[in-house]
DNA sequence: TTATGTTTCGAATTTATGTTCGAAATTTAA
DNA sequence: TTAAATTTCGAACATAAATTCGAAACATAA
């Protein structure tokens, strides 16, 4: 039987393993991070991983999961607000910004890794993929009516989606050298361009 | 002694390896790749690629090299033409655009690649990474020289390069799903997009 | 034809690393 | 205090895959 406390210890201890493996991940990959290497940052036998995760793979998939989870409770209240679509779109997208530059290493994680992943991960329809495409969802959905009432300029949707996408991964990588981005550049980065772009 | 049509031959068997491992590198990444599988794409024993190329690594290098040359050579003559920064900015889009809707396999590979990659092999200088420096640097250096004259509206050149690399990269990826762009979408996307923002 | 150079590849070797095992340490609760 | 439950982890195990070996096939040129 596990008492309270317990369970908080366990989750706690949890949250450091995942800690750990997020910076090596984020700078390895998932393929090229090694159990030992994921140990030895979270400061944590090998064999201990495997009591609080079954796999490797669980571990990353935790971490995505989390992270996505995240992002939408965050955008969620805004979302069902009551605000036009242009103001909705802007205010997600401020917020998400906010997000970003508390917690750089994360994000770029969260960003960068769905592409380093094998498919097998993405068959199972984890939950994090279902937050992703809510969220993609919704801003699409966004910029059609804000189209449709005048909002926005005529645009094809589709193609600003992919812009979109496009633009919060430029957000960490110019070019492709990996240097991310300051917490004010980022700011300019919203302001300038989505203001210019869309306003 | 190695006669002329021998030497092509060489190089003709290199490029079928280098074909068959485009094809496993872009579905699988360089980690999950084997040689067993480029050996089975392209054709040859397993042992055979050894004799071409010294490592997984060597292939996998061999064709960003070689790809980023050819988008280099590309862009060269218009980039030394005579035309205004802006002419010269859109057109060289434009070439690339045209080149990646010829050779989409080659160029998801090329603009992708690069995120998957181990750091160690960018620690190596290598050349396809001169090249992509070069071509990030004359299209920076237009943005700036096209704003100073006033052809393109006041910005911040650097925000706008990695607006531009994200566009770039978002041309293949909707959200993170691994969903391939179609010729159309691109032609559409460069008019449209870059029309409106830059015009 | 034959000797020399070139190319091919199946099988063996090596290495890296994910996962499991089993015993020890620690904590909990009576 | 002590026994049961929980947590920890070093060492062993298993496997996949990169690389090498060595012999055979093939081509070239005299």
């Amino acid at each position: 039987m596990i008492s309270e406390r317990q369970a908080k210890e366990r989750e706690f201890r949890k949250e450091q393993i995942l800690e750990g493996a997020l910076i090596v991940f984020k700078s390895q990959g998932l393929e090229r991070t090694t159990m030992d290497e994921i140990a030895r940052e979270s400061d944590f036998g090998k064999a201990t991983l495997y009591y609080y995760f079954s796999s490797k793979e669980e571990i990353f998939i935790e971490l995505l999961d989390r992270g996505w989870k995240m992002i939408w409770e965050s955008i969620e209240p805004i979302i069902h607000g009551k605000d036009q679509p242009k103001d909705t779109f802007i205010n997600s997208l401020i917020i998400i910004g906010g997000l970003v530059t508390e917690n750089q290493v994360l994000f770029e994680f969260l960003f960068t890794a769905p592409q380093t992943m094998p498919i097998t991960l993405l068959e199972s329809k984890p939950t994090w993929k279902n937050y992703q495409n809510k969220m993609y969802g919704v801003f699409q959905g966004l910029l059609e009516e804000g189209i449709s009432k005048g909002e926005f300029p005529q645009m094809r949707s589709d193609l600003m989606m992919r812009a979109i996408g496009g633009l919060f991964h430029g957000l960490f990588f110019l070019g492709h050298g990996k240097k991310p981005v300051s917490a004010d550049t980022m700011e300019d980065f919203i302001s300038d361009f989505i203001g210019k772009t869309l306003k």
